[in-house]
DNA sequence: ACAGAAGTTTGATAACCTTCGACATTCGAC
DNA sequence: GTCGAATGTCGAAGGTTATCAAACTTCTGT
């Protein structure tokens, strides 16, 4: 089967302290604004991110738990995508601050 | 003289970091969404917050030094007001949804 | 000058979070 | 069924932060 589904929250039990908690973490903030700036949705090994593979698990997890992505299983790579309009009705704006603010802190 | 004046940043120098950093955390949240919801400036001993006066000041301090309020003394009260334009510049929103979620969660 | 009000400073403590390495799991291809 | 690739699980270590009580400072009234 290609659907263990992890648990995602519903849009209701979206909480902002939930998604502050998230977001407060740079890497985890680099991950949102990297799919925001993205069309498709991106595996969990193709992020650019500095720390082992066990930590980024444990911040995907944060942030699907946080209610800010979406995850499914693609064989054995887990596709990450934006919850973008839960994410909107809870606090526009933040998608593209996060995302400026990681082009601004990315050197060409 | 009523004119100690602690150090505030520039706008220039508030970071989406520090502003996350200083909002994770929900008394100071409370304290912003109580000033958001105000219409002038409060003196850091009349906010609704359950903790002891020390652990208040280092709330303070901690807005302050992120960009998120200006204080100033009047006697021996200090005076915080908001300093909306420079939010609303970094992450436009963000003031609504604290005080949206603040109200949530403040039973009538 | 004194007393009280409003904050601040100073440790100390406890809780939490990120990070890693090592080992286990799962799926697709062959 | 075996192998390799992509993740997940599990402690343990390390650093950061919120919290408080107690003692101190500063300012306003009287």
């Amino acid at each position: 089967m290609t659907s263990r589904v992890p648990p995602h929250p519903d849009r209701a039990d979206i909480t902002l302290q939930g998604v502050l908690e998230a977001l407060v973490d740079p890497v985890r903030r680099s991950i949102v604004a990297q799919l925001h700036l993205a069309t498709d949705p991106i595996s969990c090994g193709h992020f650019d991110i500095p720390v082992a593979r066990s930590t980024a698990t444990h911040h995907f997890n944060v942030l699907r738990e946080a209610g800010l992505i979406r995850q499914h299983y693609a064989g054995t790579s887990r596709m990450n995508t934006l919850r973008r309009d839960d994410i909107d009705e809870l606090l526009p704006g933040l998608l593209d601050a996060c995302a400026r603010d990681h082009q601004a802190q990315t050197p060409a």
